[in-house]
DNA sequence: GAATTGTACTGTGTGACATACACTATGCGG
DNA sequence: CCGCATAGTGTATGTCACACAGTACAATTC
């Protein structure tokens, strides 16, 4: 029986979700390992499941947004990401995008009409 | 076989999702039917389908954060939409986290870190 | 050697939109 | 009056993506 806290909570979800690929590839314009990215999206203040992350990069490489590396640093082996130029293009198109979004949440939310 | 078009198109679709709710909640603070809410919510910048729109206001009907009303106005009858008390509210905390999930784009997306 | 942290990944379920479709009513041109 | 556009409200189904709950193993710390 989901309580007012559960309601919110779950729309919550659901208005973080689509920024989770921008944050991604956000991020990764800098080379990350999966959980320094984890961290950093945290740290920005969007946490993301290792379930939604690793489906999510492997998503993005198979398009052609990103590139990883099975690669060894500080006695572990850890796999890199990285943005590609495409992805690079891409960001920056969905980064009008999410502007343009902004500006219609704001159109709709700001002003009575 | 996708291309970059279609691709770009498929993430541009699932960065729109999650404003829908907070697009249509701010534009419910005025009473709207479903025909007019469409046109201002494709007015505004963020187009939605039919088929998208009336079970999402069934939904947030459903969870209380909106009314419906089936009135006659100018010889049809038409189901109008408001905003509830606790739709307000909720409102106003998705816009906050709105605000957020902005600012972590932000932080994430205009510095290379 | 136990616990904690670092690191990567899988499987299943749920939920929500996109797409396409269905239906009725009004107004209008010809 | 007869199409046809427009107004208006819905339903059904498929796809897709995340949340959640696991699995697995390495390094470090105590």
């Amino acid at each position: 029986m989901p309580n007012d806290d559960d309601l919110f909570e779950k729309l919550r979800i659901e208005l973080r979700r689509g920024s989770l690929i921008l944050a991604v590839l956000g991020a990764l314009r800098v080379e990350r390992y999966g959980y320094t990215l984890r961290a950093s999206l945290e740290e920005a203040g969007l946490p993301i499941e290792e379930g939604a992350l690793y489906p999510l990069l492997r998503r993005l490489e198979a398009q052609g947004l990103l590139t990883s590396e099975w690669r060894e640093e500080g006695k572990r082996n850890k796999r890199f990401y990285r943005l590609s130029a495409d992805g690079t293009r891409v960001l920056g198109q969905l980064l009008e995008e999410w502007n343009s979004i902004s500006d219609s949440i704001l159109r709709l939310t700001e002003r009575k009409q």
